[in-house]
DNA sequence: AATCTCGGAGAACAGTTGTTAACTGCATGG
DNA sequence: CCATGCAGTTAACAACTGTTCTCCGAGATT
């Protein structure tokens, strides 16, 4: 263990601090495989880490506060992987293909934290709700800057670009859902390769449709 | 009314017993729609309804019961609608707007029991989870089901018509949380329109794709 | 008219919750 | 080397939880 990077000026007293810390967001994010954040206790939590109740005040104001901090330590770390993942690949059956093995090996990585996010998404305490939509969002707008590089995005608007962004992002949530809840990924992630495919191929045709900006409001 | 059915006998007291089952499920949907049902209590509940707590065991066993009686209220008579709204309009642009329209109108009808879908579609109470997941399932196989029927579908596997009707069916449950989030419906569902626009397009093109049974492994 | 059924009320239980206060010990900065 | 800061502990609080048992009174049954 080498002393030089985390000793010096920072202090060995915080180490132990985010330890702590850590351990909180471990137990909490072991408990919430059964339950969802609005009915996490604070002395559940501390109970499960093997500190003090009170130890908790000194880390989160409260259950939510810890739920944002979750928020980040699940989705935080995976913007610059899905950016580089799509810069990396081409168009079409490679990209639907690397797309899906991401999330697919996230989801076995990390399952405790993918269902975290998809439970809490439209979860009942609005501050997770909004981190979780604040990130979408951000996920989203990177997938489109990205699309926006590439030739196939010619005749694009800013907007559409977001709006199939957005779908990208919303189906893998979807699908890191379903792996969840299956043991077998074969299905679900051919299921979900065929999804993007077909998205993939609308995204080929969308310029061949005529001008929908004033559709017939005939009805 | 036709006593014929109800039981043993009719009963005037029954109408009763119900009056209060529905007073349990309204107040409970009503306090659910700040909170999960995983921190839904039973005295918490009783108290809204105006009963006393004991009277709660007389027609759930606890509240994930009572949360599985919410989902059939809340998906049971969308059933027939929407089939009646495919069956109605024909392919297109037309039917992309009314599967959209029925879907806006259902959230402003019906808030708290959208609401309470979405939410707990991923929940941390699994008989709950599972009683929605089954609903969506039958959604979409009735929504496959009404594909095959038509001209477009010729050629289409039955598992392609399924994974289809299945993208169409999460869309909508996107679509309504999406709804329930903002006051302002016209950016939500003209993004959902083209989302639809998108997968009808790539819907009129996948025949045009090459046999993808067994795409290139080589990777 | 007498009896039975059963939805609901009331009281009490042991256990849990979030939060406050005052405390201890140790790493740290002067 | 000593005084300060602060992560973590202990103790106590009022409030709340799910559940059991007992009882009541008004339909329903005969």
């Amino acid at each position: 263990m080498s002393h030089i990077l985390d000793g010096p000026a920072p202090g060995a007293r915080q180490a132990q601090k985010q330890k702590t810390r850590q351990a909180l967001l471990d137990a909490a994010l072991r408990l919430l495989e059964e339950q969802s954040l609005s009915s996490l206790g604070l002395r559940e939590v501390t109970r499960a880490a093997g500190v003090a109740p009170t130890a908790f005040y000194r880390h989160f104001r409260d259950t939510a506060d810890l739920g944002v901090a979750l928020v980040e330590e699940a989705l935080g770390s995976l913007h610059t992987t899905l950016v580089a993942t799509l810069a990396a690949t081409g168009d079409g059956e490679e990209r639907i293909t690397a797309a899906v093995d991401l999330i697919a090996a996230y989801v076995r990585a990390y399952p405790a934290h993918a269902r975290f996010i998809a439970r809490e998404q439209h979860g009942g305490v609005k501050r997770v709700r909004e981190a979780i939509g604040a990130q979408l969002t951000l996920f989203a707008q990177e997938v489109a800057a990205q699309f926006a590089k590439e030739p196939e995005a010619a005749g694009w608007s800013e907007d559409d670009l977001l709006m199939l962004a957005r779908m990208y992002v919303d189906h893998m949530v979807m699908t890191a859902s379903a792996l969840l809840e299956t043991d077998d990924d074969g299905p679900v992630t051919d299921t979900a390769r065929r999804q993007l495919r077909l998205v993939g191929l609308g995204r080929l045709h969308w310029l061949d449709a005529p001008a929908l900006d004033e559709p017939v409001r005939g009805n």
